[in-house]
DNA sequence: AGAAAGCACACAACCGGTTGCAGATCAGTT
DNA sequence: AACTGATCTGCAACCGGTTGTGTGCTTTCT
C-alpha cells in the first residue's frame, strides 16, 4: 500500500466544506443538483487535499467497472498467438482507445478453448464487457456465449450463418484479393498460398486471393497451397516442402506477415532472390514489414482504426444497442518483396 | 451487462442451505472456522447454481484488487516503444505470472513522463500495485514516486545512486560484454556500437560492450557509436551515416534487435553481406531474431525469467518486504549474422 | 399575505461480501 | 449434575461511495 497514512474520504472533505457527503459526491460528478458556489467550494477542497475517490466503493455501488477485458485467443494446433506482433499491436491500440473513453484494460492470458472461461469474467464482475482478438477456431464456443452474454466484442472475420457477437475486422476478401491481384499485375504466372485455412479470417483471404488471381486468368494450384508454418506439428514439414518446390512457383502469399518471414528467410537461405526469382507478399503489415531485408510487400490492417471499433462496438452493446459487424478497408503496401 | 436476470448472491447460497451469509463467506474461503460437512454442502449448492462471487464488493470489503497496473513507459524523443515486440512479450509474461499467482493486469497506455500518473493509479484502488516497464529516462521521476509509494517494480537497470524501488533486469553490463567479446574473437577489429546511450540499461550494455573488446585489446571508436535508431528526430540521419562509414567497421553491435534489423536492412540494400563484410548483434532475442535473413545473433533476455522476478518483487513489496533489486544472467545466442 | 413551486442540501438506506463478537451446542471432566 | 473448554454458527457492523426521499428556505404568483 502507500507509505502514507488513512487515505481521506468524502466524509472527511465533507466535515472540512461544511456539507454532507451526498453534496460532495454530487458535486465532484457535476451534477445539477448542487449550487454552483457550493460545487466550486467543495472541488476548491478536494483538489487542495489531492482526494481521489475509492473506485473499489465506486465500482461495488454502482456495478460498473469501467474496464474492459481483452482475450487474446489462440487455437490449440498455433504456437501462441499473443506472441504475433500484430495481436499485441492491436491491443496496445485498444488500450488506447479504451482510456480514450474512460475505461481501463484488463489483460488477459489464457487460451478459452472452453469460453466458458469468459463467462466467468463476466459474472466476477471483472469487466463490464469482453474483447475477443482472433476468432480463430472458436467462432462456435463465441457463439454460444453470445446467447447468454452479449457485452461481446470480436475482432475476426464473419462467418457464414452469421454470428450473434459484435464484430469488427478488416475486409479479408478484399485484402486477399488485393494480394491477387497485385501479384498478377506484376507478372507473375504460379502462386503459392500459405496459411491456416480453418481459420474464418484466413478461409476469406484465401478465397480472395483466389479471385484476385482469377481476375487476370490465374489459379492457385492445390499442391501449391500450404499449411500455416505457425502450427506446432506441421509447421516445419510446410516450410520445408515450400523450399523443396520452389522451382514450381514465382509467387508467395502468406496469411500473415510473420509467415512470410519464414518464408523469405528459409528461401534466401537457399539462394533464392526476393523478389527476383520469387515474389513474397504478407498481411498485417507489421513494423518489422519495413524493415526486413527486402522490405515486405503487405496488405495493411489499420490496427488504430481496428481497435476503436472494437471498443465502440463493446460500447454500444453496453448501451443497449445490438452487435454490429462491420469491416474495415485493408490497404496494399507495395515495399521491394512484390 | 447479462442476458440472465439477477445474479445469485451469498444470501442465496445461504438460504438454499439452510445457514447464513457468513458461513457460505467462510465455507467458501475455506475457513477452518466452519465444519467440514457444512463445508462439503455449501460448496455444493455453490457449484450446483453455478455461483460467482462478486468480486466488486469483496475488492471493495477487502480493499484489494488482486490487480496490477503495468504501464509501459517511453520517452517523448523515442518512438513509441509499445511497439517493441520485446516489450510486449515481457507485458504477455507477467499476465501470465500474475495469473499463476491469482492476480490480474491492467494494461496501461500512457507515457508517464508525469509520474504523478502513477500515483493516482495506486491512490484511485485501481491496482495493488504497479509495474513499470522500462524505466528509460524516468529513473528520476520514479525515484521521487518511490518515496511515497513503494508498491513499485520496475523493469530496468540499476543507476548509479541506487533506487529506492524494486528492480529487476537483465545484467546488461555482462550482456554487453558477452556481445563484445563474441564480435572480438570472432576476429573483427573495427567495431561501431548503435543505441540511445541516456536510458541507463543502454548505457550499461555499452560499458559492458567496451570492456568485452578490450579484454582483446579492441576499443570503440568514438565517431562509429551512433544514436538510437529509433529516435524520432535524429534516427533516420544515424541510419545514414552508418551506411555511409560502411567501410570503416567490420561489426556493428545494436542495442536491440529491432535496430539491429534496421542495420542489417539498410545495409544489405546498398549490397553489404552479411555476415560477410559485417557482422551484426542484437540484444533481446526477440522471435523475428531467429526468421531474419540471415537469422540474427543476439543477447538473449529471459522474458519469462523476468516476468516473473518483476511479479515477486511486487509482491514481496505488498507483504511489507524492502525492495530489492535483481538481475538475470543473459545469454548469447549465436546465430548466423556474426 | 398566503399558497404553490422551486432550489439546495442533509439523512439514511443501499450495494454484497467479510469479520469481530457473542451465543449455542456438544464432548469431556470432576 | 454442574462446569470447562472447544467447536461451530449466526448476528450485525462495516467498507465508502451513490442515490431516493424528505425538509427548510427562498422565490413567485394570485
Amino acid at each position: 500500500m502507500s507509505k502514507s497514512n488513512r487515505d481521506l474520504q468524502m466524509a472527511d472533505i465533507a466535515a472540512l466544506a461544511g456539507v454532507s457527503k451526498s453534496t460532495v459526491s454530487r458535486a465532484l460528478a457535476d451534477s445539477p443538483l448542487v449550487n454552483d458556489k457550493t460545487k466550486a467550494l467543495v472541488r476548491k477542497i478536494a483538489k487542495e487535499k489531492n482526494y481521489r475517490f475509492n473506485s473499489a466503493a465506486r465500482n461495488f455501488r454502482t456495478k460498473q467497472t469501467l474496464t474492459v477485458a481483452v482475450i487474446i485467443a489462440a487455437a490449440d494446433d498455433v504456437e501462441w498467438t499473443i506472441s504475433d506482433p500484430f495481436f499485441l499491436e492491436i491491443t496496445a491500440a485498444i488500450a488506447e482507445a479504451l482510456d480514450k473513453r474512460g475505461h481501463q484494460l484488463l489483460l488477459t492470458r489464457t487460451r478459452p478453448q472452453q469460453a466458458e472461461w469468459i463467462e466467468s469474467f463476466i459474472r466476477n464482475r471483472q469487466a463490464d464487457g469482453v474483447i475477443v482478438i482472433g476468432q480463430g477456431s472458436i467462432h462456435k464456443e463465441l457463439n454460444e456465449l453470445a446467447k447468454q452474454f452479449d457485452v461481446l466484442s470480436v475482432w475476426g472475420a464473419p462467418v457464414e450463418g452469421g454470428q450473434a457477437y459484435a464484430l469488427a475486422g478488416s475486409n479479408n476478401l478484399r485484402g486477399g484479393r488485393l494480394a491477387g491481384e497485385h501479384i498478377a499485375q506484376t507478372g507473375r504466372k504460379r502462386v503459392a498460398f500459405v496459411g491456416y485455412q480453418d481459420h474464418p479470417e484466413i478461409a476469406s483471404r484465401f478465397a480472395g486471393v483466389q479471385q484476385g488471381l482469377a481476375k487476370h486468368q490465374l489459379s492457385l494450384e492445390s499442391k501449391l497451397v500450404f499449411g500455416s508454418l505457425m502450427d506446432r506439428t506441421t509447421g516445419e514439414q510446410s516450410l520445408e516442402q515450400l523450399v523443396n518446390r520452389r522451382a514450381e512457383y514465382d509467387a508467395v502469399i502468406a496469411a500473415s506477415d510473420m509467415q512470410a518471414f519464414k518464408v523469405m528467410s528459409a528461401l534466401q537461405s537457399v539462394g533464392v532472390d526476393i523478389p527476383g526469382d520469387i515474389a513474397v507478399i504478407g498481411y498485417d503489415d507489421i513494423p518489422a514489414a519495413a524493415i526486413y531485408h527486402p522490405t515486405l510487400t503487405t496488405i495493411r490492417q489499420d490496427r488504430a482504426a481496428g481497435a476503436e471499433l472494437l471498443v465502440d462496438n463493446l460500447l454500444k452493446v453496453l448501451n443497449g444497442k445490438g452487435p454490429s459487424c462491420i469491416e474495415l478497408e485493408p490497404e496494399l503496401v507495395i515495399r521491394e518483396s512484390a
